[in-house]
DNA sequence: TAATTCAACTATAACGTTGTAGCTAACAAA
DNA sequence: TTTGTTAGCTACAACGTTATAGTTGAATTA
């Protein structure tokens, strides 16, 4: 085991200071060519690295980004999260990565953590439970202490940070409209509850589009599911009403808000031999590996979680490097993609 | 913006000196009560917060773990990073991600960073890469710099560190004794090429459950997915090779080394009109989200990733703590399980 | 009364850097 | 000879913390 050698151990070694040392490192023209090269070359054949800790106390910067999210095992998230490593990783920073679990606590903790420690700035989309709650002040206090902060996907509007969304509520009414183009009017909806801003957008999304075409909107045909944390009773929850809704009503199409409630959809279809896309077709949100792997593959509509995690992590790196304001706060809005595959 | 407050500062504010001031917070029995009482109060109202960085210098540790994994928007990966998160968290650790995206120069840049930065110890599955060169001079090297490192999954067995795998063979084998008790003898196999060590035992294990069974392996039955770097190539590659032995061969069952494999064999099944499980019948490895929403479900061997992530992190931790001696190293062997659902 | 003890604090060094200011010897200019 | 200039180096402070080793002044003891 050989510790790293400080430029203390090198100054001793060759018998000078350890200003002569750090500056022949940085080769300062304030050192003679002779000893800046015997320097240079010791530094180099003892392998020397620079301490960045010492370097993050000095220059009061870490040079890495904490990121809290809700899910890691997501794939909106993830691919997020790789997008953001990706691009942090080109432009000279570290990630850390934090869980909240939907949970407001743990996301308090989270940011307190993050904000005492080795970063520079945080990008984070807000859990449920924050959302439901309304407590923004961990937040809050975290910029005021001077931390950028970037918000995407479930974001707030009132607070003073930059934020990546997505054109939910667009997006969600031009899906409908596509599905009532092709002639279907009895469009079931399934939503989460209503705190979740972006279900609650593409909730609207779906309003607006059953408006515009004179379609009364039947709210047995909107199912809000309950979370109920652990993903296997909130399932359940929704195949029950879903079969219950079947059995009562005209259905000729599904809109899912992601797409395990569409996967989820087309289990149950499938159970009841219900033909997808001739008799029900479905579109979902969430472009993932469910929708991509399951038969008949289904329509999806990509919220482009590469460009979310790259736009997050450029707002925030321009932040961190001065290229921007730091008072001046930007919304980037992402416009989803309608993916059509075999459902609809 | 509130600059968080330091010890300096309270010692000037209140007119005693830092360390007093320090020795207070800690509830030193040198500082008179009067004294301390008064210092606690000041920090807490100015809601004083100890410079984590600091900390890290002067102590030498950073509390901070480092993970660098093949890739992140991966089910199996994912749920080994949730759960050292958890652990780690749990433990007063942070969690900082790298990922090598297969490559084996990430990986080396990737150790690099994180070996000169913020971290205490490293977690990391080995890129593929890096394991078809058999380069592993840059985890040596961490090593020898006295940074512990716990390697899970995909594992080489000549370095000084813990490790965590999976009894692959094991597994493989006895998936494939379950198919051929159910009377299939006609397995293919969908494996990766040989230099990926997992793939590689998976394969053996196959190969041994033929032989017990006095079958004679068919070296058209396995099919080494070439890979392409960029999923798309790789899955068509497949999904060709597949067809054309499923036209010229007879075969009554799949065993695939992961889900993407065996959720791609199923399409092509459907497509080609073969009823599974009745006429091919599908075991698969990773226990991801594509076999519970996959249409018949797969039936999956299971490498429990949170219990392989949660060991990781306890084997690093535990050697960062002192609680095991950092010459000795261990490796464990996590069970898989056999999930049964349609596709067999 | 002088020595001893003790409570209550302070000074200092160290973790590893870097930037600014300061020092020294050699040489040039006046 | 004196002053000025410059090249080439060193000292010091600072980033924020803590542990160790002092330093006081007052009370206790012999």
């Amino acid at each position: 085991m050989i510790r790293r050698i400080t430029l203390k151990e090198i100054a001793n070694e060759l018998n000078v200071s350890i200003s002569t040392v750090s500056k022949s490192l940085k080769d300062s023209h304030e050192i003679g060519v002779e000893t800046r090269e015997k320097i240079k070359a010791f530094a180099k054949a003892h392998n020397y690295r620079p301490n960045n800790i010492a370097l993050s106390l000095k220059n009061r910067k870490t040079k890495t980004i904490g990121v809290i999210i809700p899910e890691i095992v997501h794939h909106f998230f993830s691919i997020v999260i790789n997008s953001i490593e990706k691009f942090s990783t080109e432009n000279g920073y570290n990630v850390i990565i934090a869980v909240s679990n939907e949970s407001f606590e743990k996301e308090v903790l989270n940011m307190e953590t993050l904000a005492n420690g080795h970063i520079d700035g945080i990008i984070m989309s807000i859990a449920k439970e924050t959302l439901k709650k309304q407590d923004f002040h961990h937040i809050r206090e975290t910029i005021d202490l001077g931390i950028p902060v970037v918000l995407f996907d479930r974001v707030i509007s009132d607070l003073k940070c930059d934020k990546v969304i997505v054109n939910d509520k667009q997006a969600a009414k031009e899906a409908t409209q596509t599905l009532i183009d092709d002639n279907r009017k009895n469009i079931l909806l399934l939503t989460s509850e209503d705190y979740v801003s972006v279900g609650n957008l593409r909730t609207e999304g779906y309003l607006e589009a059953l408006k515009d075409n004179d379609i009364i909107p039947d709210s047995d045909l909107i199912i809000k599911v309950k979370d109920k944390k652990g993903s296997q009773i909130e399932m359940t929850y929704l195949e029950d009403e879903l079969e219950k809704v079947l059995k009562s009503k005209k259905v000729d199409a599904i809109l899912g808000v992601n797409e395990i409630y569409a996967g989820s959809a087309l289990k149950v279809l499938k159970k009841n031999k219900i033909n997808v896309p001739n008799e029900i077709s479905i579109i979902s949100f969430t472009d993932g590996v469910i929708s991509r792997y399951s038969s008949p593959s289904l329509s999806t509509i990509s919220q482009h979680g590469e460009i979310m995690g790259e736009r997050s992590a450029k707002l925030l790196i321009n932040k961190l490097t001065g290229k921007t304001d730091a008072s001046e706060f930007k919304t980037e809005i992402i416009k989803c993609s309608l993916i059509k595959r075999e459902s609809s």
